[in-house]
DNA sequence: ACGATGATCCGCT
DNA sequence: GCGGATCATCGTG
């Protein structure tokens, strides 16, 4: 029920300001679950990240995940996430949406987690402001698109530091939770690897819904 | 230059 | 559960 022990919250769902390590670790799989429970704060409102997927990179990295945008190596759009980790990488999804991810892999690698879900923590206003007034507390940031745009995050902000202390969006990360995994959602290649992760029980998090391209679950890929 | 394809979302049934 | 909106991106020719 709880994100962090009762005794570390704050208004009911915070997490601490002393626990706020710079980086991220390098591996995917790691940084994804380190990043639940951690705090993004953008424009205006805070929230809580409670669901995230790992994507790797190249065949010939350390990852090779071929349901990855930097897959087929840089492009100028996934140049981001070749990059120094720490970055934002944001990216359009079907025309409209924008989606998030942190880049955690050491510069010159790709290694990147997207953030799927988060709690509103503060500013829910504005958050509200920005979704639509049909918008239940729950929704505003569930779904990867959803979180990109309670918190007023676009693809002007692709590249910038996470963990520069006086940009527009900021990430702050909490203590290390338990996470539960599963397969990551709407992806058509590699669908069964479990590289998604989310807090148990939190309404928050978005539905899994396998990609249509997919092979069947338990085919070889 | 063109065609296929989405790391989605929302509304409808 | 299903399908349409909607267009940038990327690979191919």
């Amino acid at each position: 029920m709880n994100i962090l022990p009762s005794e570390r919250r704050v208004n009911g769902l915070g997490r601490i300001a002393e626990v706020s390590p710079t980086n991220v670790p390098a591996d995917p799989r790691e940084a994804a679950r380190r990043l639940l429970g951690a705090r993004l704060l953008g424009r205006g409102v805070a929230a809580v990240i409670v669901e995230a997927e790992a994507y790797g990179g190249p065949v010939d990295g350390p990852w090779p995940d071929s349901a990855a945008h930097s897959f087929r190596g840089p492009t100028p759009r996934s140049a981001v996430m070749f990059g120094p980790p720490g970055r934002l990488y944001a990216y359009r999804s079907h025309g409209i949406h924008v989606c998030a991810n942190v880049v955690c892999a050491e510069d010159g690698v790709a290694g990147a987690v997207l953030l799927r879900a988060a709690v509103i923590e503060d500013g829910e206003p504005l958050a509200a402001a920005r979704r639509g007034p049909t918008v239940t507390p729950v929704a505003l940031a569930r779904g990867p698109g959803n979180l990109c745009s309670a918190l007023g995050i676009t693809l002007l902000d692709n590249g910038i530091d996470l963990f520069d202390p006086h940009g527009a969006v900021r990430l702050e990360l909490g203590v290390p939770l338990d996470a539960a995994a599963g397969p990551r959602v709407g992806v058509s290649t590699a669908a069964d690897r479990p590289w998604r992760y989310w807090v148990s029980g939190r309404p928050e998090v978005s539905a899994y819904r396998r990609s249509p391209r997919a092979p069947a679950p338990g085919a070889s890929d």
